[in-house]
DNA sequence: CTGTTAGCGCTTTCAT
DNA sequence: ATGAAAGCGCTAACAG
């Protein structure tokens, strides 16, 4: 059974004071005597009591709480991502809610709603892979609760946004696979609806346009980033007539899956075929061999997003105009492209 | 600028109604005329209504939140088990608010005064491991609102909990170890503030006295989970004039690290040495060699504990007795003891 | 079927 | 320095 729980009338009424002024005493307003305050203080103590936050934020119509949705977070990444985020957000004095909608537009759609109706001072957002109409977002918009995308961003909302030079570290990645000799370069891509996989797709593309090594379509696939998938078409890749001399992957769970796959058919890594994933999860360096990997910084992802979130909470008039911040990637080279590590890579 | 938010009487203004039909009308209530149901739908779709939240939470005092309190959710234990978790309660119509205290005790106060502010209507538990004084989750039970532990629990809260047979686990890792001929066992153990803690030890202690070994103190070391402490004692342990082995970790990070610390000193797995970590996160099937661990059903953790908290949840009058649900683990073995694996073994 | 009223817990004018 | 009263958005009696 739910006890009553105290509230200011409860503390007002045992001290015979009116609850304004116990009010008053608790945020701490100048204007009550110490002597008064004090005794306040304690009572509330006594009481257990807990100031409810509900009814402050239906006077102030600020709830102090941010709303952040990621499609999963099973994989390393986005925990990352939200811790960063958090940290900065409790810095400010914010609450935090995370949504995850399993990568299913439906549900992203249904935690929108919900957010809305806890009445959140803003959103932090990283969409679904099955997410095409963004409808359900503008919403806040309109609403003027500010929105700031990150990781899978979007073109056409008009709102701050975090990501990393999803392009140039694609483009290292693969120019990293040709200098070590590698000619056909598979590349296993995430679905077209994410922003960021076209990114990486254009990025290898270039890398091979530049170094003067023909696209063969037939080495580029795109797939929903489903694992038991990735697993099918590798082995397609490995069954061509003419099979890949290397692979680059949309990221890391992708690239230790094809790993597996290729340890399995005793092919040697990197000789006969050499991999490459994006994100640097924090398994790349423990398999077997080590998985080169282009390393995003996952915390300042979280971090900036939540900073490009405060700024647009900080406008107390006409919103701010929206920010959009890069972060750089770095090109980490472990033994699944190289057979005798650099001297002095710290990997 | 933070724009008007519609409201039930924006609505009924609109409409010439009383916002108290427009209530029934939106709420679903059965006297409410099918076309003025239908014009007050339309219209609150027209001004992007969503129902405020915190004012039905003010009026019904429950808010439909769950409050989840983990230690940590870098690794990917905490995770799993608040997906499960989270699946049960949003089947049943709640929402949850994730807190993860960084092992911080003072953190974890900082956490339960958010969550009572926020008027949780119950909270599940996984405490620091610095936490030894529990008056901040009494409060929750003084004022009725139901606490169910899970993965660390404590005795002395009379409270629902769940856990995993930690004792019958490692009893069976170090029979395990035993069984392939090793005889100077070593345990890396946690802090002696977590009751599972305790209980792998216990198991680890009786599967050696059961079989004739003697206990060496010097091969038990307790540490705070910090993993660059878990390198320097692996290391101390090795360096010891009879160095153990096998070692059993107290969990699989522990495991992992001390398994590169081995590796690194071109030891053999696990001739010279063989490691048993507890709850097979995914990187255990990864790594090479594998490693022979404790499955925990990570999952039914979270449901389970979901579905203890439901129960004293649908409880109106007093609250009902607390439940204790043990899970049993399921010992994996892999090449980090055992040089050929079992046929027919899954993994 | 619809309108009126009270009140959830709190902050904030406006009086005193 | 303190009290009285209004009101945030909503639901639920109680009237009609």
């Amino acid at each position: 059974m739910r006890n009553h729980q105290a509230t200011i009338i409860d503390i007002a009424k045992t001290l015979n004071l009116s609850k304004s002024t116990v009010s008053r005493a608790l945020t701490g307003h100048p204007n009550v005597k110490a002597k008064t305050r004090e005794r306040v203080l304690e009572m509330a103590d006594q009481l257990d009591y807990q100031r409810n936050q509900l009814a402050i934020s239906l006077l102030t119509n600020r709830t102090q709480t941010i709303g952040i949705m990621v499609p999963e977070f099973l994989s390393p990444f986005f925990p990352r991502v939200i811790i960063g985020a958090q940290d900065v957000l409790a810095q400010a004095g914010y609450n935090v809610i995370i949504c995850h909608s399993n990568e299913s537009y439906a549900t992203e759609i249904v935690n929108a709603r919900l957010l809305l109706a806890s009445r959140v001072d803003g959103i932090l957002v990283s969409h679904t892979k099955d997410t095409r109409n963004f409808e359900h977002f503008k919403i806040f918009e309109r609403k003027g609760i500010p929105v700031v995308f990150f990781n899978r961003i979007v073109d056409e909302l008009d709102v701050s946004k975090v990501a990393v030079d999803d392009y140039e570290g694609a483009y290292r990645a693969v120019e990293h696979l040709i200098n070590t000799g590698k000619r056909r370069i598979a590349h296993l891509s995430g679905p077209d609806s994410l922003l960021n996989s076209r990114d990486r797709l254009n990025g290898y593309r270039d890398a091979l346009t530049d170094n003067q090594i023909p696209i063969d379509p037939a080495l580029i696939i795109s797939y929903d980033l489903t694992l038991d998938k990735a697993n099918i078409y590798v082995n397609h890749l490995l069954n061509l007539p003419q099979p890949p001399d290397a692979l680059f992957a949309i990221n890391d769970p992708t690239a230790i899956e094809a790993l597996k796959v290729i340890k399995n058919r005793g092919l040697r890594i990197p000789d006969d075929i050499a991999i490459v994933g994006f994100s640097d999860d924090p398994v790349s360096a423990l398999i077997e061999p080590g998985l080169t990997t282009v390393a995003q910084p996952v915390d300042d992802i979280g971090r900036q997003a939540a900073r490009l979130l405060l700024n647009q909470l900080a406008a107390e008039e006409d919103r701010p105009a929206s920010e959009l911040v890069v972060l750089p990637t770095r090109l980490i080279i472990r033994g699944s492209t190289s057979s005798a590590p650099l001297p002095g890579n710290p990997y």
